[in-house]
DNA sequence: AGTTCAACTGCAAGCGATTTCGGATTGTGC
DNA sequence: GCACAATCCGAAATCGCTTGCAGTTGAACT
């Protein structure tokens, strides 16, 4: 067995002298001819499971180095069954609240040594469906996923087979996915209720599209507070982009039964809501209180300072992805996921009527 | 050959009867014996480059959807050249500037058929070595990236080898990587020879550690103003917490020569700047004028409007991938990679002492 | 009718890693 | 010294797919 590489006529084309190395990239099987090992003792150097004499072992570590050898992890993953990437899909990135989610993912998978495959849907469940093929395709082993519109999902089990998935800031149907949530409902309520407090008789709700989960879950508590104070909860309207809500805030504030006060279902909202006041030439609170769900960076600094929602984005984040870890490693499809709802804090400023120069944070 | 496929004796281990596609995923030989072709038939229909005969297509197409059958893309990657897949790597995704950018290098990607695997390096150029290495040896095909700090950067073409990369936001020192800037030091000045024709003559520049490319062209843009306007350039300091700049300011402010304007280096260091601002008590622009680089979404609902100058993120995103897919096609890699200037536009809200009512833009 | 050519299809050989299995080389106890 | 176990290591088989070539067919040509 000795001499036998030096028999060029037992060569059958696999064993073919390849290139010389130049400007191909190096694979294990260089480093293990260059130091006189079998591959197989090349991989078990690099996994390190197994025991390897220490001489072998260093020469096969200066043989990677002298040629620069780097694992390639396509094969790994092809041939191993695990991928060590998971599956990230957002509706959008440039929404802050996504982007800071996005982040927290994207750090516990580094921590935990995993890639990750990123894509946004748009809201668009169709398109979140096939970006969900293409990841399973590249096989990751766990996806990490914020639900497009509830009612339409594709989002299903038989989809991902054995894979793991975790669905965060909104649920999906089926019940054998982990959901990691915030409290939509009750934050909402408890803000209406501050707002209640101070003494307004007519808050409205102004958001987006109640198709979407949260959105929803946040009209619900608003209404809820508002019913539960004995007031009339029918002044929520869609606004669904700059120019409806200015028309609609202009024709609501006009009326005989104006609100005082205002609650937003998310930044967006704030936004075309903040807009429309400001064109309205109204003043904040006096004019009305307003109060918005979820915080952003700036809010401190909008004048009035805003009384916000404020939601653990990047928390969420986190918990899901390591939740979805914990399945990974588990390697079990469970009949029943976990469904863990995240508590959120109320910014107190100045929007409300609050008078205190500092914020105020309950939680 | 017709009836080969029903001899078993002539099965060498190779083609032993595998699991009876119970819970194994089907792969192309599944399709290919149901649909009674051979495997390269099926890869054939599956990428449609050979002609193959339109009942022969349909036989196989029939067998895919019967047997639900997903290609393998690992597999397909690491067999063929191409990974279709290309890495992104930002300092962070919380911070809505580069969340912008890389929403736009996914929506392209997506276009293209490509994923995205996506990092963040913290700003740590060690950080940002190791996971441009784990791209590289999952074989990305191409890599954009926002490098961090410009001295220590191990960023280089010896690194990469063939694989394409584009540099954006900010440049790297290796000259045959492609890059994508904006208009910082243009920019910057522009927005200062602004606040000067308000008639300001001490303005105070105050931005992140000059470390990083875009802070310091930023600042180079301020103080080239201030030159060519005869005016002192050195009121410009370094603010990186939000206490120093608390601090700094109510010095700089009490001072005899105290800065009648202010131009920041760019959104969080307006924030530090608008928070001390406020603590100290002053007003917006009668006490002190002031100017952003970087514009934000809620730039116009502060108090005052902010006047800024807006960067074009997602473009920026746009095109740098777009160079990427460019150089991935060409398969090219050139001596000496382009370098794209992307213009700026100055917002002018009501911060820098302008007075219209809606914002104006200067592009 | 024989030949050429094009279109279509299949076989076999890997891509670069890991897993299985077994062989070689020690060390140990008697 | 010899049997036996423990330890270390290597050959071959694969993972699912695509590339290179060769084989088959039928139609078009001379």
């Amino acid at each position: 067995m000795s001499e036998v590489n030096g028999t060029p006529l037992l060569n059958r084309s696999k064993q073919r002298d390849r290139m010389p190395a130049a400007h191909r990239k190096p694979t294990m099987s260089d480093v293990a001819r260059l130091a006189g090992v079998g591959t197989m003792t090349v991989s078990r150097v690099l996994s390190g499971a197994v025991r390897v004499s220490a001489d072998t072992a260093q020469r096969v570590q200066t043989a990677i180095e002298q040629l620069k050898y780097r694992p390639n992890e396509l094969a790994r993953a092809f041939r191993g069954q695990r991928s060590h990437s998971i599956g990230l899909i957002i509706p959008y990135l440039y929404d802050p609240f996504f982007a800071n989610c996005a982040h927290a993912v994207t750090t516990v998978a580094r921590e935990r040594g995993y890639s990750v495959i990123i894509t946004t849907s748009a809201e668009d469940p169709e398109t979140e469906f096939t970006e969900a093929e293409h990841m399973l395709e590249r096989h990751v082993d766990g996806m990490v996923v914020i639900p497009s519109r509830f009612r339409q999902t594709r989002l299903t089990r038989s989809l991902f087979g054995k894979t793991p998935v975790v669905a965060f800031d909104r649920p999906v149907q089926d019940p054998s996915l982990d959901v990691v949530l915030v409290q939509n409902t009750a934050g909402a309520r408890r803000i209406v209720e501050h707002l209640i407090e101070h003494g307004h008789k007519r808050v409205a709700y102004m958001g987006l599209s109640r198709s979407l989960f949260t959105i929803n879950a946040r009209f619900l508590g608003y209404r809820r507070a508002m019913q539960e104070a004995g007031l009339r909860s029918d002044a929520a309207f869609d606004c669904n982009t700059e120019e409806d809500t200015r028309r609609l805030l202009k024709e609501k504030m006009s009326g005989k039964d104006a609100p005082t006060a205002i609650l937003t279902s998310n930044t967006l909202a704030t936004r075309y809501v903040l807009s429309a006041i400001s064109h309205l030439g109204l003043r904040i609170p006096s004019d009305v209180a307003f109060a918005g769900f979820d915080d952003f960076d700036m809010a401190e600094f909008t004048a009035p300072p805003l009384t916000v929602v404020r939601q653990p984005a990047q928390e969420m984040g986190r918990v899901a992805t390591s939740l979805l870890f914990d399945r990974i490693a588990r390697g079990e499809t469970p009949q029943t996921g976990n469904r863990i709802v995240l508590p959120v804090e109320i910014v107190l400023r100045r929007s409300c009527g609050c008078k205190h120069r500092n914020p105020v944070i309950m939680s």
